[in-house]
DNA sequence: TCCACTAGTTAGCCTAGGCTAAGTTTCTGG
DNA sequence: CCAGAAACTTAGCCTAGGCTAACTAGTGGA
């Protein structure tokens, strides 16, 4: 209700994340990947996203001329200093709003769902409530 | 970490709740305007979504193909019973959400932007354990 | 009354992020 | 060492959700 008397500002940064919130997701995969495997090749992508070689190729071009990572043809993926930054800060944050749900109570499964979807919407001040409540418990 | 062990299912679920994210913003939008104002035009979802009035028609479009919204042309936007239905449960979530957050200590101001964009991805059983701890506190 | 302003529509364009289908390259095991 | 499988690329298509520009409809004042 209180958004009615508030001017009409919340929106806009809501669809702005969304822009970023992919590249987020494949720079935090293809880290992980190459931490357990050594390398991140196209198909490790295709199956954890769940989408087709054509989709990973379009996305991880996107990524390449955003500066997040760099390729070859028939070439895994690498991250450049700015995506392994990306990759580092959003594990980060993931990790801590993932612990929050379960300190919570919720079940590491719906942690772990729930935790890829609100991670990208998760602001500063709020990151920082969540780790002192884990830290120190709930206020007052 | 955990991820690289579970399969890799988590992303897609993400993804598909994107498609109607928006739907459940402007049924929430239009509810709010008819409550505040009796009736909701095109203007009033410019101003509160601060976008065009070409992108509210297109918008507005697909919520009538999708059977949430009646309208017709130079007249307000109406809800249909299931838009009422969306529109209630959506704005139930929102408050959990945005109180929860209030209550970890987070200011009104930073609570209302981010509320805005998680709100759309908690789970029944995250909603669940946000009301019981609004009400029976943090667990022990 | 009519004119200017506000509201709404329509056409055409764009990007992100999906897909299928078809072709190419690389790898691997007999 | 080479054939088939797996990995990858390319072309072409689609929808959602944005935009601008140009037009039409409705409305309130002088």
């Amino acid at each position: 209700m209180v958004e009615r008397f508030l001017p009409e500002k919340t929106h806009k940064r809501t669809r702005d994340d969304h822009a970023s919130e992919v590249a987020e997701d494949y720079v935090e995969a293809i880290a992980d990947t190459i931490a357990a495997h050594g390398v991140c090749r196209s198909v490790d992508l295709v199956q954890q996203f769940s989408v087709t070689h054509a989709t990973v190729n379009n996305t991880v071009a996107r990524l390449q001329r955003d500066g997040l990572v760099t390729t070859a043809p028939y070439q895994p993926v690498e991250l450049t200093a700015a995506g392994k930054r990306l990759a580092t800060a959003s594990r980060k944050r993931h990790d801590v709003v993932k612990s929050f749900l379960e300190a919570m109570g919720i079940s590491p499964q719906t942690a772990a769902v729930d935790s890829e979807g609100i991670e990208h919407h998760v602001s500063a001040e709020t990151l920082r409530a969540m780790k002192r409540i884990l830290k120190q418990g709930w206020p007052r």
